[in-house]
DNA sequence: ATTGTCACCTACCAATTGGTAAGGCGTCAA
DNA sequence: TTGACGCCTTACCAATTGGTAGGTGACAAT
């Protein structure tokens, strides 16, 4: 029945794989034979599914971002369609901690990879926020820069802080983290809610 | 007069590169020999200044700890501080680019170094922020749970953006991240003046 | 039966990694 | 004059890196 049965369940196991080596590791410090060893096959096959460690990269760089993009274009726009995106956003950030370490990581190494392009694919997700936030009462007639600052500040907030609970556990306690995690919501809901002056 | 002239400068040296190679590249993507050449010694100069890779990497560590706490403690408590503080901290987090990213690294390596404490010093100024929020009007009886939280936004919003900028570039343009960077400070203030519901 | 394609393998490669060994050279104290 | 020490060098090293070459076996189409 299926044509493709086998084929494509071993290059997502390696997507996966590589998703969270080089979440742990970053780009450099996962290596080839590292993630190949870890699905159980050598490393040429792994070349031989994405040609090269860059590829590779890409890959499963595309994978998150089409993720992210699908979470946000199933939320309906709408007036209220900026909070619930935040919200929402919130939620998967928490729940994907290897994803959003991974953009982390993408962010910060993008100096050195320059002009390699590995975050245009986070530029729908950004612009698709920032369109829902221009919908909002209050916004309708803001300048991009503001738009773009907000949207930032925002979606800031919520990764630094996704990308610190472990540190933050270390550094205080696992208790003090929960507590901050619960209070964050109803704090960025008010972020979310602010207007221009 | 001065008792130690040229060796301490040579160590600053490597520190200095060392620091500018590790925020770039990351702990593994900066080599010795990379970071040995920038200053134009060899890569066993370095290793004989420091033992290995690894205590080099803490002695850059330390070097922006000690910069971070000083900074910290040079600004005075007060009614407005905190507003002041957060201020502060968006001019010097965007003026020094390096060291941002490098403690942006260490907070996703943490993990897989964990308990090794690289970012113990961080938990003073945290506190310091937190400190002053507290004694802002509305914050007074403030659960120390919304507090964590409110700092750890506004923080997150400053350091994700400042690591952001070179990819916003790429993504956008530059005069858009220069317009971002200027309508920044003011949401940042909103921010800092929100008080609970 | 032949051909081609796909997934995967072993064998190999040059380059680079962090680190060691040993010695040259200058300075300073005995 | 000698010896010790700090700074830095060349010469190596084993291990690991990403990647190539060439092949094996399974399966489908011809």
């Amino acid at each position: 029945m299926s044509p493709t049965p086998e084929p494509i369940a071993t290059r997502d196991r390696f997507i996966h794989a590589a998703s969270s080596l080089f979440a742990e590791k970053g780009f450099y410090g996962a290596s080839m034979d590292q993630i190949a060893r870890e699905v159980g096959l050598t490393k040429q096959a792994l070349i031989h599914h994405f040609g090269s460690k860059e590829k590779l990269y890409g890959a499963v760089l595309q994978g998150i971002s089409e993720r992210l993009l699908a979470q946000l274009e199933k939320q309906p726009e709408g007036a209220a369609s900026f909070a619930v995106a935040v919200e929402r956003l919130y939620q998967t950030t928490l729940k994907n901690p290897g994803d959003t370490r991974l953009l982390m990581r993408e962010l910060l190494d993008n100096r050195a990879r320059a002009a390699k392009a590995g975050t245009w694919y986070l530029r729908p997700f950004l612009d698709g926020l920032a369109e829902r936030l221009r919908q909002q009462p209050g916004w309708e007639k803001a300048k991009a820069r503001d738009i773009a600052a907000h949207v930032y500040q925002i979606l800031g907030a919520i990764n630094f802080f996704a990308v610190s609970t472990v540190t933050l556990e270390q550094m205080y306690s696992a208790a003090h983290v929960k507590a901050m995690r619960e209070a964050f919501p109803a704090q960025l809901r008010q972020l979310a809610g602010l207007t221009l002056n």
